[in-house]
DNA sequence: GATTATTATTAGGCTAGCCTTCTAAATAGG
DNA sequence: CCTATTTAGAAGGCTAGCCTAATAATAATC
């Protein structure tokens, strides 16, 4: 008697399902089920089941025999998720000092209860503390910090920090692009998009954006 | 066909379950069942159930129209699980800046989740950052740090740090004994014992604690 | 000791998420 | 076009945790 708006917060395995979608979609368009459920580690049956509810609630796009997409509303979710990810795997690594896959894995357990208040306040604290760190680290090992806009087609290089607007920065983390990470410029547009290969996939941005990313040239 | 050694982990029901009976039990000791299913916001039915079921693993001892207690099992569960929750709150407070109120509230989601290797890295983390934090705050505000065991029975005081033992450190966080907390002192015994009331509660110390923690000297 | 109030316990139900088994449908390959 | 494989979907079951309603046992009080 009462399905209407619905748009209360998702269980974490509705969280899980979204972000993986989120995450195959990178290579396969419509995300098969049988792929998804492998990922997942849940049988095929439970993940069919699974997604024909997310398409009740309208988070992705069901076609049989196909594969599921996720909806604007469902790739929201995801982004959402992603994003609290990287900040602990963020805090984790630069912050306590971990190794990269055990801070993976237990980023996993806090992208699900992390509410907005505290990853605000989390990514505020990170682009401090993270960006002195690697600064630092950078000018000890002699290299030198360049904006991404100064990068030619064909240079590799490593992301220092990236500066001020939250809601781009809140972006590039769930692609993949912060701190630490290793990025390649692919092509540089005459209007100065720039297109990366970073985190096993690829990525455009505009040169606004890319004006705010510092990094390292790698060798 | 398989109920032997169940010492894997708890679930986050159980472990709120034990947190809860550990708090009331420092004012009544048989918590009875109809306190703690107010407290937790359940139905006495289900936290009777429940309570038979902790029985079950061992972790309360069930007196009916008494209360439970919790077994030394129980217990090590709940301080295992208070200890995480003061980490979180002190991390939140004193690193991400955020209020009391909200701290303790969000701490609450991560008690459940945070794996040992990292409540450790957190800790070691938070012995430096909050240390250097308060002891710059105590010298700008002119007040002077104490070891506990400079106190004399009457006195009250904030704690700024604790030093070094980690098995010790744990043990007085979950006690409530943590940087920013407010003590006094109720009594000093002959063999340099300190009886503390901190947190709502009191609490008991030998001497060689007490030299481990750092104060300033309230009002 | 009988009554009242509290507490325990039983019984029956609910939801979310998973499982297996089985059948039906669609697709792909020869 | 027909067969083999893949995918879908229906049916039935399970566990953890919660619920309500009704009954039984104990404790407290007069």
């Amino acid at each position: 008697m009462d399905e209407r708006n619905q748009d209360l917060p998702f269980s974490e395995s509705v969280e899980m399902y979204l972000l993986r979608i989120a995450l195959l979609s990178r290579q396969e368009q419509p995300v098969p089920i049988a792929l998804l459920a492998d990922e997942l580690g849940i049988s095929p049956v439970s993940t069919n089941q699974m997604c024909r509810k997310l398409e009740e609630k309208e988070l992705v796009q069901y076609q049989p025999y196909k594969g599921v997409t996720l909806t604007s509303a469902g790739d929201a979710v995801a982004r959402h998720v992603l994003e609290r990810r990287r900040l602990w795997e963020l805090f984790m690594i630069e912050v306590l000092d971990m190794p990269a896959e055990q801070a993976e894995d237990f980023a996993c357990r806090f992208e699900h209860v992390t509410p907005d208040e505290l990853s605000e306040r989390l990514a505020l604290f990170l682009s401090t503390v993270v960006r002195d760190k690697n600064m630092a680290a950078a000018a000890s090992r002699g290299r030198q910090e360049h904006l991404l806009t100064e990068l030619q087609a064909g240079q590799s290089a490593e992301v220092v920090s990236i500066d001020v607007p939250q809601a781009w920065r809140s972006f590039l983390m769930a692609e993949g692009v912060l701190p630490g990470a290793s990025l390649k410029v692919l092509a540089v547009s005459s209007q100065g998009a720039y297109l990366l290969d970073v985190a096993d996939h690829q990525l455009a941005i505009a040169s606004e954006i890319a004006a705010i990313i510092q990094v390292t040239v790698l060798a």
